[in-house]
DNA sequence: CGACGATTTGAATAGGATCAATGGGAGTGG
DNA sequence: CCACTCCCATTGATCCTATTCAAATCGTCG
């Protein structure tokens, strides 16, 4: 990687207290990738080669069965993928592919398990980025198996609208067909939920979203920070 | 615990390449009991003073939402849970109970940190169960999002049948109840989809279950390494 | 302007859930 | 040992949710 970049990497959480020889070796073995958008980075059944860093832009995740498809999860800055595959070096279960322009670090999965088996420090900042995935994902899972489409959208709205500052409004970050396989459901029925939440105060232009009534938006969504809060 | 259980207890993979030492203080501050059928031994929600490991008997991990309720994994010996959530010195995303009587290794969730810090070797014998719960977890979510019931079930089968030996039959582990859950449907639902895999060689007495044509449950089930391989 | 993909809308269908009632064992107590 | 009871499981009927297929509309980009 670019001798410019060693600084921005450097902070990384990950990288918190990691020893200085630590960050160094990995460095050296890494990869610091632009990427255009719509650029499937790694596919579903292959070794696990690279542990991945998204450091701009936006990284979707998702699984393919035949004619289906559903995302897994939608990765910003900074934030990582692919860890659980890399540490047990295995192969993916997921594809990854850039929603937008992105940056990414690419780590050898070897010299990821060779850092995580020589610095503690590492290996914990690591594994709770790990603990971290895997409580987002367990969420990801009650979410559908207890919630209807309408709910599992309201939460999901409230949810953006407090991570964009809670100002009545939101933008959302991705299309509408990439929402609505995130949320588990057809592009057509997340149309047809967010009609149905017309009467709760939700007004949807393009990707604008106005939100005029959160009690009773929270009255439908029913949420719980079991699976809504993102700090559990 | 009782000094005779430290030899069974000392074979754990988890503690497998862990020093002596770590060992003994581990074993040191931890619990090993006895719990009858139908305890709860964790309520979601609660800080995560403990992580578990199965040594006999059947844990069911389950998750509620008002008047519902989910059943996330049922977990069996020699195997844990709860790793991410007292890795993270959080709180429990599940809750737990036993299905049949059962004893478990209750180590405080202090101790596993401090043996994760000061223990190269079982913070990777750690981190790598985490790794593969985390996995399980992910290929569940896929399984939800991409699959109808009855080709949940009819891979359920196929599973456990690999599992039991791959003779032609299988036992159902637990109450069709807890498997109607644990597939994510109702157990109205589970037994219709049972009616409807009698037409593809299943036939259903009680928990016993024959397959008389396997080549035509694979047509329904379309089996992918991906979410059904347990090795993966 | 034209073309293409994304989104919306409509109609029909399928997949599951709910509600209600019945059948079937396993365990209990006489 | 048998009858009773309770809980689990099944079955039927109906309702609701969500998918599918088709067509129309909207937006964006060249």
């Amino acid at each position: 990687m670019r001798q410019e970049d060693a600084p921005l990497v450097r902070t990384l959480p990950l990288f918190a207290g990691a020893s200085e020889t630590t960050v160094e070796k990995l460095l050296q073995a890494s990869f610091l990738q632009r990427f255009p958008a719509q650029v499937e980075l790694i596919s579903e059944d292959q070794p696990a080669d690279f542990f991945y860093v998204v450091l701009e832009g936006c990284i979707e995740l998702f699984a393919n069965a035949g004619p289906k498809q559903s995302t897994a999860a939608i990765v910003r800055p900074v934030s990582s993928f692919a860890a659980a595959a890399v540490l047990r070096d295995g192969n993916y279960l997921l594809s990854a592919r850039t929603l937008e322009p992105s940056r990414v670090l690419m780590i050898p999965g070897e010299s990821v398990r060779a850092a995580f088996a020589g610095d503690a420090a590492f290996a914990k900042a690591f594994a709770l980025e790990l603990a971290a995935a895997y409580r987002r994902t367990m969420k990801a899972l009650n979410n559908q198996k207890l919630r209807t489409a309408i709910e599992r959208l309201a939460n999901y709205l409230l949810q953006e609208h407090q991570t964009q500052g809670a100002a009545g409004n939101l933008t959302l970050p991705t299309e509408k067909q990439t929402l609505a396989s995130l949320l588990g459901m057809t592009s057509e029925n997340l149309s047809r939920s967010f009609g149905a939440l017309a009467a709760h105060g939700v007004k949807v232009t393009g990707r604008e979203i106005q939100l005029s009534d959160i009690t009773s938006l929270e009255t439908i969504a029913k949420p719980t920070p079991l699976i809504d809060d993102p700090m559990y």
